[in-house]
Formats: C-alpha cells, sequence, structure tokens
RNA sequence: GGAGGGGUCGCAUAGCCAGGUCUAGUGCGGCCGCCUGCUAAGCGGCUCUAGGGGGUUAUUCCUCUAGCGCGGGUUCAAAUCCCGCCCCCUCCGCCA
C-alpha cells in the first residue's frame, strides 16, 4: 500500500507511476476525493464525541435529578447525528481502503520504462550454453523415458497439471531443497519452517489479497489459504512489530510448497513440470532500513547468482520494465536459467524491492534507537529458487547421450549419487 | 467436543463483582536530571500507538478522537454489564 499522504499531497507521483505501468490514472482522482471528504467528515464527528464526552462527565458530576434528565436528552440528540457521520465515515474509509489497496508500488526511477515482458532489459548473460553431440530432451520426455517422472499418476491423484516424482528423481528434488536452504544458512539467512496456510488478513498484509483471490486456493470453513509463496508468511512473520534498527537487515530463508491456481489452457506453457498448481519452492526474504533495500536487492541478486554459478547451469539476469514489473515491486530482477530440451530461458527467480509497501499493509515498523519514532521498514523477496524449474534445467543441462544424467558436482553429497539413469 | 480459569499502556500485576475523579494505578525495565572521588544506593521527572485539526515549518508545540484479545449490543457514559468469536492455561473426552 502507498502513503496517503504522499497522493494527497503530490498525486502526480503517483499519476506519473500509474502511467508507466500502462495503468489508468483515473484511481488517483477518486482517492483525493474520498480522502478530502473522509477528513471533513472525521472531523466533524470527532467534535461531536469530544462534546458527548464531555456531557457525559458532566451529568456523572450532577446532583440534581431533573437537570441530569434534560442533561441525557441533550446528548441522545448527539448521539443521533454521531451515528450517523460514524456509518457515513465508515462507509468512506472501506471505499478509500480498498481504492488505496488497489493501487500498486511506484517504480524506482531507474526502472527501464517499457509496455510489457519484451521491453524487459537483459543486463548480463553467464556462463556458455553447452554444444550437444545429439538432440537434447525435453525433461517431460526424459523423466518419462528413466521412469521416474509420472505424468498420469499425477492426474490420476490429483487432476490436471499435477505429477509424480520417484526414485532419484524424487531424491534430487529432496536434496536440492536441502542444499539451496544450506546455501543461504552460510550466507546469512535464518532458516524458518512455516505453515503452509495463512489467515486471510497476513495475505492482505502481503498485498496477495484482495487482487489475487482467485488465484489462491483456501479453507471454506477456516479462514484459512494456501500460501501461493513462502514470501507471504515471511511477511506476516512481523505483522505489527516494531524491530529493533540495531537488528536489521533481518535475511531470512524458508522452504514451502505453493499453491497456485492458474488457469491457463493447456499447451506449450503449461507442459512437463515448469507450471504446476502446486510446486517446491526456497524463498529469501529481508527486512531493511530504507536507506539499505538498493544495496539489499543487489546483494540478493549475488546470492541468487552464486547459487546458479555453483550449480554450473548458464543463466542470464533481466531487469523488468515498467509494463512488467508487480504491483508490489519497485524494481525487479528476473533470473532465467537456460533448458536446452524445450529451448527456452526459464525464470527460476525473481528478486523484487518491495520497498515500505508490505511494510505499510502489514505494518512492521522499526526503532533506529530506543525512544525514536518508529518507521516502516523496507522488505525484499526472491526466490532462491523455484525447484521444479531448477530441475529442468538440471536435466536438460546435465543429460548425456544415452538417456541418463549427471548429477551436479555440489550435489551429490545431498542427493547421494553421482548419476541418474 | 465438554468443564473451569485467563487475555489490561515493553515485562509483571491492580482495577471488573457494586459502570462515572481510570486523564488506567503500582512494581520492574528504560530515558533524563540531582547527589556523589568512582560505582552502587537514594531522590525528582519522564515513559505506548494511530488518526484528525491548528500553530510553526523540514526540530518541536497545542488540542481533539480512537485503542484494555477481536466484533457487536445496552447506556448520557463501558477496562467494568450483555451476546458472539479468536487465542492461551488446567482437567476430561476423542483421534493418533
Amino acid at each position: 500500500m502507498n502513503d496517503i499522504r504522499l497522493i494527497r499531497e503530490k498525486p502526480e507521483v503517483m499519476r506519473e507511476a500509474l502511467a508507466k505501468r500502462q495503468m489508468d490514472t483515473a484511481p488517483v482522482d477518486r482517492i483525493l476525493a474520498l480522502d478530502e471528504e473522509r477528513r471533513a467528515k472525521l472531523s466533524e464527528l470527532e467534535a461531536l464525541r469530544a462534546q458527548r464526552n464531555s456531557a457525559s462527565k458532566e451529568i456523572g458530576r450532577m446532583k440534581e435529578q431533573a437537570q441530569r434528565e434534560t442533561m441525557k436528552d441533550q446528548v441522545r440528540v448527539i448521539n443521533i447525528q454521531i451515528d450517523a457521520l460514524d456509518t457515513l465515515v465508515g462507509e468512506l474509509d472501506a471505499q478509500l481502503q480498498e481504492a488505496m489497496y488497489e493501487l500498486p508500488n511506484i517504480p524506482d526511477a531507474d526502472v527501464p520504462i517499457g509496455k510489457d515482458d519484451s521491453e524487459n532489459v537483459v543486463i548480463k548473460t553467464v556462463g556458455t550454453l553447452r554444444e550437444f553431440a545429439f538432440t537434447p530432451l525435453p525433461h517431460y520426455e526424459l523423466g518419462t523415458k528413466l521412469g521416474y517422472l509420472d505424468f498420469e499418476r499425477g492426474v490420476k491423484l490429483a487432476g490436471t497439471r499435477f505429477y509424480v516424482t520417484s526414485g532419484p528423481l524424487a531424491k534430487l528434488q529432496r536434496g536440492l531443497i536441502q542444499w539451496l536452504l544450506d546455501h543461504h544458512i552460510a550466507r546469512g539467512y535464518r532458516e524458518f519452517g512455516l505453515p503452509f496456510m495463512t489467515k486471510e488478513e497476513i495475505m492482505l498484509g502481503a498485498g496477495q489479497l484482495p487482487k489475487f483471490r482467485e488465484n489462491l486456493y483456501h479453507d471454506v470453513e477456516r479462514d484459512a489459504w494456501f500460501v501461493p509463496t513462502a514470501e507471504i508468511p515471511l511477511t506476516g512473520l512481523h505483522m505489527n512489530d516494531i524491530l529493533n534498527g540495531d537488528d536489521l537487515p533481518l535475511n531470512y530463508t524458508a522452504y514451502t510448497p505453493c499453491f497456485r491456481k492458474e488457469n491457463l489452457a493447456a499447451g506449450k506453457d503449461t507442459r512437463g513440470i515448469k507450471r504446476g498448481f502446486q510446486f517446491d519452492k526456497v524463498e529469501m526474504y529481508k527486512y531493511c532500513k530504507p536507506e539499505d533495500s538498493e544495496q539489499e536487492l543487489q546483494n540478493m541478486v549475488a546470492d541468487i547468482e552464486d547459487i546458479l554459478v555453483q550449480l554450473q547451469i548458464p543463466y542470464r539476469v533481466k531487469e523488468l520494465c515498467t509494463g512488467d514489473l508487480g504491483a508490489n515491486s519497485t524494481k525487479t530482477y528476473d533470473l532465467e536459467v537456460w533448458a536446452p530440451g524445450i529451448g527456452e530461458w526459464l525464470e527460476v527467480s525473481s528478486a523484487s524491492n518491495v520497498r515500505d509497501f508490505q511494510a505499510r499493509r502489514s505494518n512492521i515498523r522499526f526503532r533506529r534507537a530506543p525512544g525514536a519514532k518508529p518507521e516502516f521498514v523496507h522488505t525484499l523477496n526472491g526466490s532462491g529458487l523455484g525447484v521444479p524449474r531448477t530441475m529442468i534445467a538440471i536435466l536438460e543441462n546435465y543429460q548425456q547421450e544415452d538417456d541418463w544424467i549427471e548429477v551436479p558436482q555440489v550435489l551429490r553429497e545431498y542427493v547421494r549419487l553421482d548419476a541418474i539413469k
């Protein structure tokens, strides 16, 4: 969520942000009107309440019965006005809140302007694409051929877009998660074991609701929503907290499955294990002081790059343009790996500076010094990494002529296998 | 699922039965000052958050409103009474 005071004082900043994102600027005017009316009515309401409060106290002190009754009648009249105004202010509040929830974050000034994902900017490409002496197979053919990847049984169990791994492939999956977590821990992140469901208010605070309601799975009886990413509970951890400035930055990491109800048509985009309704991911998350968030974003990207360097998989870093930037983010880098079998660059990680957007929604603040005024923290999130797509990259890059797969050197002690045959 | 106890301004507690000087008291902790060769003790003062309005203008000041787990209700007035919900503790039942 954005700062209402910023919109009140410099609406042009918000209009410009929306224009850069290829969005309509009309909500800004609606918000300005609602805010002005709300404040005017609120002042009236509070003045009446002050009147009631002092009158009530006076009644308490009065000795004479007749006098008291006259006074009570007067307050009853005030109360009718208070009720009406209270209802009105409540409605204005709700409308304003809803409009504010819909507004996206303001892109950083240096984010490239562009209309959509075709105008994202490749910052760098690292590693050389392997030359194959044979035609590399896509992972879904390779895995099926080996008998360790079973799409039919996934559908049998849970319907379309689910699959089952087994044997060495299941082991690779588990070992990869373990290695990723250890990688982050070694670089100063603290691991968390989190609930895979959160309350609606946590989803709202992280900016997942109300926007992505139709993409989330949830329990209709309890207030419990399946997480689409560990970013949600990692944000919720410190909801309503006032952190100690000396403890910042906080670097967190967590593994969770992710549940996303993305209703895409079957075809190239959903073939294989690229885009299931459920997938594993190790997430990285930072809470920091506002002045440090740009540097922390760079640090996080460096941490992610190190994973890919160690896995020895060619990758490239893209900076998203304003037209493709997620609503929460002010600046995002996508890391993409080369998958020779399907012949695509695959997004395995997306690292974003969210600045104070989630902190304001979730009310997460810090104090620079004891007694100092609380300020909103900045938060950042990044995947480190999405597991299925990393598996695709490993399978397809490390495949050998007779349909077996070499296990990347760094993973061998985790997977306890040198090869998947 | 049942019975009982509980949730109060960092922590601990009082206030609730008998609604109104509760502007929520006290202790601990924390901050500032005094005293002091130094430290400790002692003494005095201060202590949360959000929002609105006003004066100043990028320090701060004045004032009002709201907040005692959450949401409703009763009342001129609710920490206090009533209803619903959530969470924690103890015991019982159920399931592993």
